[in-house]
RNA sequence: GGGGAAGUGGCGGAACGGCAGACGCAGCCGCCUCAAAAGCGGCCGGGGCAACUCGUGUGGGUUCAAAUCCCACCUUCCCCA
């Protein structure tokens, strides 16, 4: 179909507006301009090919908040990069023989045509390819800071391996105990890692959420619930006829008298000298038991088998009462969490209730819910506080008060104390695959573990690797793997592991500040220039892995003295919704991808981003619609057909001054342009970003001046509307905008313009209505002059046949007045 | 099991203690047209001829006034275990 000289031509305007941008560079920043900065981002996308509507909502969301800061004065930085290296690539070598870089390469030029295809305003100078040399040479630069400062290290741990990416994951990574990335199940294997110690900032990183007003409440509380700081006991115990000890952490040490039995992981290094002192027998069904559990991953362990256990055949000595207490091994108890020992308290504690049970211990109560004592056998544990029982020279004592008074006693005895336990563990960075930054480190068959020195970086990924999918293809590539020393010269080999893609992904937005810099990472003074980002736009499902990384990382910045001011990277957070098709998630295998492209082309670039802005909040999931699109194709059309043919005779009514006002429809019209200006504005500064009201007020001014076109084309008024809508759609229809303001006689972009500002003088009304009610039901509306006084207003209300008629005659107890709303007369 | 968010016409949503359903989609009627599409105008929660009345998941409560605040329950989704 021929497009109409009445119809917004999209595929003849949208496409040279997107050159000429480029061409005149309108969205770069620098750090120099004199403006207060801006520096809006949108999490980096993974180049997997293609861009479908999902990510256009997130890209969309992000310029028009980019826009209407621009609009505001700012001098906003936009820019935009590509999360490279990972997994996918990789399975495309496997499944189709493409080299990954080559993948990639082709993925980002093809996706990054389809970001500027949706006139998405972008610093393209700085733009970042995380798989670049010139960019994982600084990961390297980065992970040797974090080495020489203590924070990187390599020790053997059980750790979650996915037998189908055949490789390591980190715990954040493990979702219901599959893989976060293919969904298989994930084992547990001993293998020797390199660990980022995240945990030495356990507290900074909560501490940092409190100054977070920015972030969703949901979202700080989920890290704070990841990081599981607790307080309690760690209390030392002796085995009977051992010298081995072990260690318990409790954070209910006043039930320390109700300990019935104790359990060690089976990888408690206690449980060796436990078989050297018990019988054969005994120490062959803990090793079998061991067995039995090898491979199995935590949360089988802990959530899905049932508690299992064996008895040692070897004794505790509770360090308190010294009772004597059987030592169990068993699967819910893991060596990698807390002392890997819990002390069983049947009575008080879930867990240890069912284990009890099952294996006949004895339960004994040692806290009364009532001051009353004990009248009856416990049917299931008591976990709440209480009044301490047949607890020794602590009865009686309250369990709140109880827990200080012990963990104090057993200090003074010096066999525990207070301690602070934290849930999360270290990060987990290394992995067995092909595309990743390789770790910079060398190990020396005379100096050991070697750091690459800085003049050697980057240690270059090697090129035609094969890779199959088993086994580290790093691993086997000789000529990357041999290497001499740093140090002595001598023969090494180098770390075959490459780093997780968090790594990169948690400091892009600083190279974004300086993304050229050959000399360092980043130079501070832009840092100091631009950091914090003020918006940060993302989905929710990076809220503990991405956003928690990315802050430590920060912190150890800060740290170091490479980024000043806030130690939080990150002041404001949007979580966006997902976009659904036909009720589902758009995924390529379900085949019910919307893609740009297509769309682009259907609808245009414009009624594209309208729809996704206009269709939920922005939070919201929204579904796609080929008719809810076609709704915004229409409203397009509604701004041509209301704009273009009057453009020549709106060239000299400039929008920057009220026009004169000759009629109730006049009023209206102005006040509509400063209705859809105000809401624009306040989207943006309440941080709301509910772009889909404002949108609503846009077609309410394009029905009216819809209407005024074909009665009072002439009015100063309506050519005031015609000269100012292009920048109230600016933001979120950025070529209609720029084709019309052009046509209105303009030499230079309308995306370097201020916005409109609302004045009160445009949004007054002539006349409110003002809403009567007798006993709180309408009986009446009347019109009236605004700010009309309560006296007259009530007046009005009483001379009103249907409010008499409601009041019968009857006494006025109470006048409510809401000044230019309502009247509400109670009666008796 | 614990925590959180949400429930409004046929649909997406608006209203953040004060006119419920803005705006859009779908639908219906009309104009235009040989006809259709597009466009333009109108109607569009239920009941009632009407005055009115009922209505924001269910039940209570606070208030002159509740979709909005509080309590309980139901349903859905998301986290954690």
């Amino acid at each position: 179909m021929a497009p109409m000289a009445d119809t917004y031509d999209f595929r003849n305007i949208e496409r040279p507006w997107q050159e000429r941008w480029e061409r005149e560079q309108i969205y770069i920043a620098d750090s120099d301009d004199p403006r207060p900065k801006y520096y809006t981002m949108e999490m980096l996308p993974y180049p997997s090919g293609d861009l479908h509507v999902g990510h256009a909502k997130n890209y969309t969301l992000g310029d028009a908040v980019a826009r209407t800061m621009r609009m505001l004065g700012y001098n906003v930085l936009h820019p935009m990069g590509w999360d490279a290296f990972g997994l996918p690539a990789e399975n495309a070598a496997i499944a189709r023989g493409i080299d990954p870089g080559t993948w990639t390469k082709s993925n980002i030029a093809n996706m990054e045509r389809q970001v500027r295809l949706m006139g998405t305003g972008y610093d393209w100078r700085r733009e970042v390819a995380t798989c670049d040399p010139e960019y994982y040479r600084w990961n390297q630069w980065l992970f040797l800071r974090l080495y020489e400062n203590g924070l990187a290290y390599k020790r053997e741990a059980p750790v979650n391996w996915c037998p189908h990416d055949q490789t390591v994951l980190a715990n954040e990574q493990v979702i219901d105990g599959r893989c976060w990335r293919c969904g298989h199940l994930v084992e547990r294997r001993n293998l020797s890692q390199w660990f980022l110690k995240i945990t030495d900032y356990a507290d900074r990183l909560l501490a940092g959420l409190d100054e977070l007003d920015g972030w969703p409440e949901r979202t700080k509380t989920m890290q704070r619930n990841w990081i599981g700081r607790s307080t309690g006991v760690t209390l030392k115990w002796k085995i009977e006829q051992s010298d081995a000890t072990f260690e318990t952490f409790t954070t209910r040490v006043d039930t320390i008298f109700g300990v019935t039995f104790v359990v060690l992981a089976p990888e408690h290094p206690a449980v060796a000298a436990i078989k050297s002192i018990v019988s054969k027998k005994n120490a062959a069904a803990i090793e079998t038991f061991a067995e039995s559990l090898q491979s199995k991953s935590e949360l089988e362990r802990t959530s899905l088998m049932e508690k299992e256990g064996v008895a040692t055949g070897a004794y505790a000595i509770n360090p308190l009462s010294h009772e004597r207490v059987p030592i169990f091994v068993a699967n819910y108890v893991v060596a990698e969490y807390g002392t890997g020992a819990v002390q069983g308290v049947p009575a008080h504690d879930e867990r240890d209730f069912e284990f009890a049970k099952k294996y006949g211990l004895p339960i004994a109560q040692v806290i009364a819910q009532s001051d009353v004592g004990v009248d009856a056998p416990l049917t299931e544990p008591y976990t709440g506080e209480g009044r301490l029982i047949a607890s020794g020279d602590f009865t009686g004592m309250r369990s709140e008060r109880a827990r200080d008074v012990i963990a104090e006693h057993l200090k003074a005895a010096g066999i525990g104390g207070k301690t602070v336990h934290y849930r999360f563990r270290d990060w987990l960075v290394s992995r067995q695959r092909y595309w990743g930054t390789p770790i910079p480190i060398v190990y020396c068959e005379r100096c050991g573990e070697v750091a690459v020195p800085d003049d050697q970086l980057p240690v270059l990924l090697p090129a035609d690797v094969p890779i199959t999918g088993e086994g580290s293809p790093l691993a086997r590539d000789e000529q990357f793997i041999n290497t001499t020393c740093p140090s002595c010269g001598g023969p090494a080999r180098r770390e075959s592991d490459t780093m997780d893609t968090f790594f990169e992904s948690s400091w892009y937005f600083l190279r974004y500040l300086d993304a050229r810099n050959d000399a360092a990472p980043w130079a501070i003074d832009h840092a100091r220039h631009w950091m914090n980002v003020d918006q940060y736009i993302g989905g929710a499902e990076h809220t503990v892995l991405h956003l928690l990384y990315s802050r430590f990382f920060y912190k150890f910045f800060h740290d170091q003295g490479w980024v000043s001011g806030s130690e939080e990277p990150f002041q404001r957070l949007f979580h966006q919704g997902m976009v659904l098709y036909n009720g589902e998630k758009m995924s390529k295998s379900r085949g019910n991808v919307v893609g740009i492209d297509e769309t682009a082309d259907k609808n245009g670039v414009d009624a594209m981003r309208l729809f996704l802005l206009y269709v939920t909040p922005p939070e919201d999931t929204s579904d796609w619609t080929d008719e809810g699109i076609t709704g915004r194709v229409r409203f397009l059309n509604r701004v041509w057909r209301a704009s273009e043919p009057f453009l020549a005779a709106a060239a000299d009514v400039s929008p920057r001054e009220l026009p004169p006002i000759a009629s109730a429809e006049d009023r209206s019209l102005v006040r509509a342009v400063h209705v859809v200006a105000k809401s624009m504005v306040d989207e943006v500064s309440s941080r709301r970003f509910h772009f889909n009201t404002t949108i609503a007020k846009l077609d309410e001014l394009v029905n009216a001046m819809t209407t005024a076109a074909q009665k009072t084309p002439d009015s100063r008024a309506f050519l005031y509307a015609v000269h100012a809508l292009p920048l109230l759609l600016a933001p979120y229809a950025p070529h209609i905008a720029d084709e019309l303001w052009s046509r209105l006689g303009h030499a230079t972009s309308i995306h370097l313009e201020r916005v409109i500002e609302p004045e009160d003088a445009a949004l007054e009304v002539d006349e409110i209505t003002l809403v009567v009610q007798v006993n709180g039901k309408i009986r009446a509306r009347i019109n009236a002059p605004p700010g009309i006084a309560e006296d007259e207003a009530i007046a009005l209300a009483l001379a009103d046949p249907n409010v008499r008629a409601q009041m019968d005659g009857k006494e006025v107890r109470k006048r409510i007045f809401v000044p230019d709303k309502l009247v509400n007369l109670v009666v008796a």
